[in-house]
DNA sequence: CGATGGATTGAATCTAATCAAGGCGTGTGG
DNA sequence: CCACACGCCTTGATTAGATTCAATCCATCG
């Protein structure tokens, strides 16, 4: 990835939620940052540590789980390249969850005082920012009713339709197919289910004809029954869209 | 309620989120606004109609759900005075989600423009209102962990603490009881589970002497207990504090 | 006073968890 | 280069928790 485009997706991003000028843009492109990697299965950001920046996924998937005492956890929502890490780090100064790389990932750790004061200057990013978050919460949303209303054949159903779709938007994949870098048990413990389970009911949408799932990757055969089964609508992912 | 008064709670919050200073304090105070009674039961805010302002609950109780096509919903927040309701269908001019009121609730309609404006004029309000907004997001992770992998009886004990925690911060209730004023149906929407199990697992928690819940009220017995068998931690509902 | 609809309680069914066993791939050491 | 051990994925069988079904109670309202 060459130095100079590692912000390009979130500029473009941020530009599609608020229609921003070249300058605005150039202001984001121009954020001071450093480049970290992180091997798969590392820690980027730790539950409650102390954090003075925020982070921008350039390559890779990464996921945040919170948990309690190590006995239970629950993945509460999955990175593609282009989103932002661990926001409320860097305007708290404390994080609320803890982000694992699913994949190798590449990192901009952009500091929290260069953010507050893009924030300050340029009130039109803020508002871009704003929409961004706003956009995450309303995923959280959806996941409450994905853990919360649906059977786990739906649940992962779900999933699929939602990383598929998420996918298409940065341009990951063929458009039919797309990676899912989670094991089993991540699985289980991003739907609420186990792993176990998880594995007879992946195994049975593949009987069903709906998708493949090999090698750290879905291809999705029969998009419109899995949307169908999964009461799938992509809404609650376009917040900037007007209705 | 005097009219003066109808905000003191979400400025207050707002000043505790960013340490706001007098004149941003008073920029919030002063934000025009028009006061909105609604009865028991009524739809404050219409998951994706057109809505051209934000929202703050000045007294009362309403809870956020969405749904699919009338026939499932999950509920997805609720909403205590000095709330900020529906700021994604200010910022992005189509909420994401019904608001219901749960009892009779008076609200605070603030026009987006007005909104908009003082967020690029005062941009340690805009910091505050991240918070505010991040602060929303922490509690809907969760709400993902309470469906997505606790049991019955924990997600009901979890949600008493939590909003015994939330009524305390806004000077509801007594201190060991807070208003819960959710009809069984609704509980069950809220915790991923069927009002007749609520019912049951009410029951016990009454006949364990950790609660008391009559009158749509919750009365804490043993706090200590219930926030064991919750999992309890209120670290996500406090986004400002540094640990 | 009877009718209606939700709350409550108990019993049966079913989904998903737990328990248990086997397979596969990876990495290590002989 | 092969053998073995280890861990995780995978699959099947049993158990437990939550749902569904069904009946009754209670409050509200006409």
């Amino acid at each position: 990835m060459v130095e100079d485009k590692v912000l390009d997706l979130v500029a473009q991003r941020l530009s599609s939620n608020g229609d921003l000028n070249s300058a605005e843009c150039a202001a984001v492109l121009e954020l001071p940052r450093v480049i970290v990697s992180y091997d798969a299965g590392a820690c980027i950001v730790q539950e409650g540590a102390p954090c003075m920046q925020a982070g921008v996924l350039v390559e890779g998937i990464a996921f945040s789980e919170i948990g309690w005492q190590h006995t239970r956890r629950q993945i509460v929502g999955l990175h593609l390249p282009g989103d932002l890490l661990d926001l409320r780090g860097a305007v708290t100064s404390a994080s609320g969850e803890t982000i694992m790389a699913a994949t190798d990932c590449t990192v901009a750790a952009i500091p929290a005082d260069a953010l507050t004061s893009l924030l300050h200057g340029k009130p039109r990013v803020a508002h871009a920012l704003f929409v961004e978050i706003l956009s995450e919460a309303s995923i959280a949303r959806e996941w409450i009713m994905n853990v919360g209303r649906r059977s786990a054949r739906q649940r992962l159903a779900h999933l699929c339709c939602e990383l598929a779709w998420r996918s298409r938007e940065v341009g990951i994949g063929d458009g039919q197919s797309f990676p899912l870098p989670l094991t089993p048990e991540q699985l289980a413990d991003a739907t609420g289910l186990t792993s176990v389970h998880v594995n007879q009911t992946l195994r049975k949408l593949e009987a069903d004809g709906l998708i493949l799932y090999r090698d750290a990757a879905v291809r999705i055969l029969d998009e419109g029954a899995l949307r169908k089964e999964a009461e799938f609508d992509e809404l609650y992912l376009c917040p900037g869209a007007t209705h």
